[in-house]
DNA sequence: CGCATCGTTGATGAGCTTCAAGCAAGGTGG
DNA sequence: CCACCTTGCTTGAAGCTCATCAACGATGCG
């Protein structure tokens, strides 16, 4: 818990007042949804353990994956704006969120500059992320958006406290594709490639990184 | 001034408070830089006139386009999450845009409930409106990518009290591109097209939505 | 008015998608 | 407990979209 993304640059005294208004948590079955969109929004959660992914509908009714959440990672804040979820979250495996009612959270950071300061921060980074992920999806080769993507989980590992260089990656190859804008044959293919390069070792979900300036050079 | 981003919903009150915080306007000549990637973020913007993109770039040197700002849009927000621009702003003509100190800002924002509010939103509105352009650049075609763009920018000026059928993109078709993934010829070529299919009518920059509905349809 | 920048259009081919088939893994019920 | 079925993964072959290279025309700024 103290890993969270919340609770970054707090005191102890103001890390009690978050605990008291994370009343909640509750548990996500794999492929069961925390919220559709359309949603009424009303909590931002953190994931607590396990992952999850984040889902955007066209009107035609095509989908994107357009994230991907990792234990301790802020997820929910696509509701903001509206009131109204913009994304579905999904389990990726059987999941832990904290819950954090937004209206109370608001009020806690009217409080304590340190809790908006660190609210400002989890909205802009989510800013950041997805900026870096246009630039992925908009310039990037095949090859290299899946090298990129394999990069930044292996960091998102690490800064958790977890091996940068072998994970368990719960997505489907269709969600790797959807959210790296490709097919899962190609991001199949990519990856076998990648393989006989000597770059990574797969065996079906599970990851090892054996070669990461290799990677980084793809 | 009424039009901007930030004081909606905001009392005539709270409205006077938010002036006396911004303090300055600044004029940025067509090319020129407002900030650059990398560059100590202090400040949010508002374009007051003109209109301005955001360029993110890869450390090989690539660039791409991640936004466009129009008249009465914020811009800078990228700055929040670590202190420092992660994009740079450039003006794709003579621009003027106010700014807002951001420490002043953030005092405000406690002060005042729904001025909190109202920056909360601008922060999602940008988190929604990157997912959005993330699904654009993942599963659309390139029609349909110059489609929704267009239909984007026509909304925006709707919104702004323009017309939504007839306006000057400032953008060259590189920028154009960058930001669509797709090459300038690209979308030379589309817009070409759609002009044949009597969609729309296109001299140069400037740009008449013929068929909206058709648009929606592509 | 001249030059640089921007836009259009054509020809060619690379890279990715699509379609298809087979294989591996994991859960379920008899 | 094993056969069965579903779901996910891999690999191949063919085709299409879009990128690349190239040439020329239009535009607009100093």
């Amino acid at each position: 818990m103290r890993q969270l993304c919340m609770p970054q640059g707090l005191s102890p005294d103001e890390l009690m007042k978050l605990e008291t208004l994370i009343c909640s948590a509750r548990s996500v079955q794999r492929g069961e949804a925390l919220y559709r969109s359309g949603d009424r929004f009303d909590s931002i959660y953190a994931v607590r353990s396990g992952s999850m992914k984040t889902v955007m509908a066209h009107r035609d009714g095509r989908e994107q994956v357009t994230g991907l959440r990792l234990a301790g990672e802020a997820l929910g804040l696509d509701g903001i704006s509206d009131d109204v979820h913009a994304c579905s979250a999904l389990a990726l495996e059987d999941s832990t969120v904290c819950i954090v009612p937004y209206t109370a959270l608001k009020s806690l950071c009217r409080e304590i500059s340190s809790m908006q300061e660190r609210m400002h921060k989890l909205l802009g980074e989510q800013i950041v992320r997805e900026a870096a992920q246009m630039m992925v999806l908009g310039s990037l080769s095949a090859d290299e958006r899946v090298a990129a993507f394999l990069l930044d989980v292996s960091e998102r590992n690490a800064r958790r406290g977890y091996s940068s260089a072998e994970f368990n990656l719960r997505m489907t190859r269709e969600d790797m594709g959807s959210y790296l804008g490709m097919t899962l044959e190609t991001v199949s293919r990519t990856l076998s490639r990648f393989q006989k390069r000597g770059l990574i070792d797969t065996h079906g979900k599970h990851i090892r990184i054996v070669d990461l300036d290799g990677l980084r050079q793809v």
